[in-house]
DNA sequence: ATATTATTTTAGACTAGTCTAAAAGTTATT
DNA sequence: AATAACTTTTAGACTAGTCTAAAATAATAT
């Protein structure tokens, strides 16, 4: 049996090796999850002893199949209780985070099942991250940065980097929508902030920070 | 902050002080919950120092207002929630237990004033148990067992005592479901066991202990 | 190549919740 | 009223998860 606490720690190393691309830090792990090195070590230890985790003292963690299987079936139940939350309890996405941590960890093989096909089987969440089937398996999305993109480009906006409320209300507030069209008016070399028109033809600035933010595919 | 166990505590008291209408012993509590009378012992100390029991050793034990209020704040989401698995998501009566049981330790106000919107404020429960509104308050049921009626008489069927898997699905078998016409054909004196004429003009037989099991209100 | 700095692990302590075994208190029986 | 039986509490130990402070290791800078 895994813990609430072991889930917490497994899906959060998956996160950052997703992120990092490689073995992650005892000290990215505490910093992600609010905890101390010293808790982390204990926990790792713990993890390997599982077969979740492949850690070596000094050496930093990744994760085993069995491990990344169970992560991503929390991001799964994550990511489809976000989506119950949304479209069908009337929350904003910038409002389903503390619940849907809280859900993750709801014990019940027929509730998800259910509860997916009760939302039709959807592909994304409400922040336009793929939800991994009941196998685990992920759709890669090929989206990209908007800030990568050129004067003219038309994009579709898919995702998000950031997750945090303050961005999201940003976006709302700024009508950037998931789904919705992008076009770049201009580019001022300076600062590589952007003009963009949105899919409500408004024209709007948004600095190179934003943009670095915002994940969009091209049209 | 109420601990998930806490929770599971108090619920358990407010079940036993009303199934048996005063102060509930260490040992009944001890059995409810699955755990021995040392840990409830400490689990007492605990809950009065939080003011959410009344407890003197040796003594028995009651809820305090506030101890009522947290305990039926708690039976109203797992109320809720079972209403949810079996409207929205196909779960049998008997089916929810275990998910319900988790459920009922989120929180998060929004979700379950909205998740209470969504099932149209439901009044009760799956099993025909009355759920309390977001204040605590709670709608009693004045229904009477089934065993005390007489021949002849007519009644509709509103709740259960046992909650337990085996006797719902007995009664799925038997055709007896929640809001449906129940008669009493014919009493058999020696055991005091029923022939009844359930809502689908079935003449079925069933015996004292579990007529002593079901709920009904004269009709 | 050595010294300094940063990271990680260990040691030891704490809380929540649980257990077994023993002691204390209550209730029932003679 | 004394004894037996049962219930409840205490004492002490254990696990999961956390922390601080100190020790060990690794990385960086001179
Ligand atoms: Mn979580
Ligand atoms: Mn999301
Ligand atoms: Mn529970
Ligand atoms: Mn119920």
């Amino acid at each position: 049996m895994i813990s609430f606490t072991e889930e917490n720690y497994l899906k959060a190393i998956y996160h950052l090796i997703e992120q990092e691309g490689e073995a992650v830090t005892t000290n990215a792990i505490a910093e992600k999850i609010n905890t101390k090195a010293a808790s982390v070590t204990d926990m790792l230890k713990k993890l390997s002893d599982k077969k979740l985790i492949n850690y070596q003292k000094y050496q930093g963690v990744t994760l085993t199949p069995k491990g990344e299987k169970t992560a991503l079936n929390i991001i799964r139940k994550q990511r489809l209780w976000e989506m119950f939350l949304v479209e069908k309890l009337d929350f904003k996405w910038d409002e389903v985070h503390d619940a849907a941590e809280q859900l993750e960890h709801i014990k019940s093989d027929k509730l998800i099942e259910q509860l997916d096909k009760f939302l039709n089987y959807p592909k994304v969440d409400p922040h336009g991250d793929p939800i991994p089937d009941a196998k685990g398996r992920l759709q890669i999305q090929k989206s990209h940065l908007l800030s990568k993109f050129k004067k003219n480009d038309v994009c579709i906006m898919t995702g998000v980097v950031d997750h945090s409320p303050a961005f999201l209300q940003y976006l709302d507030k700024s009508g950037i929508t998931l789904g919705n069209e992008i076009k770049i008016k201009e580019i001022i070399e300076f600062d590589r902030s952007l003009q963009i028109i949105t899919g409500r033809q408004k024209t709007i600035f948004i600095s190179n920070d934003v943009a670095k933010n915002i994940l969009v595919i091209a049209k």
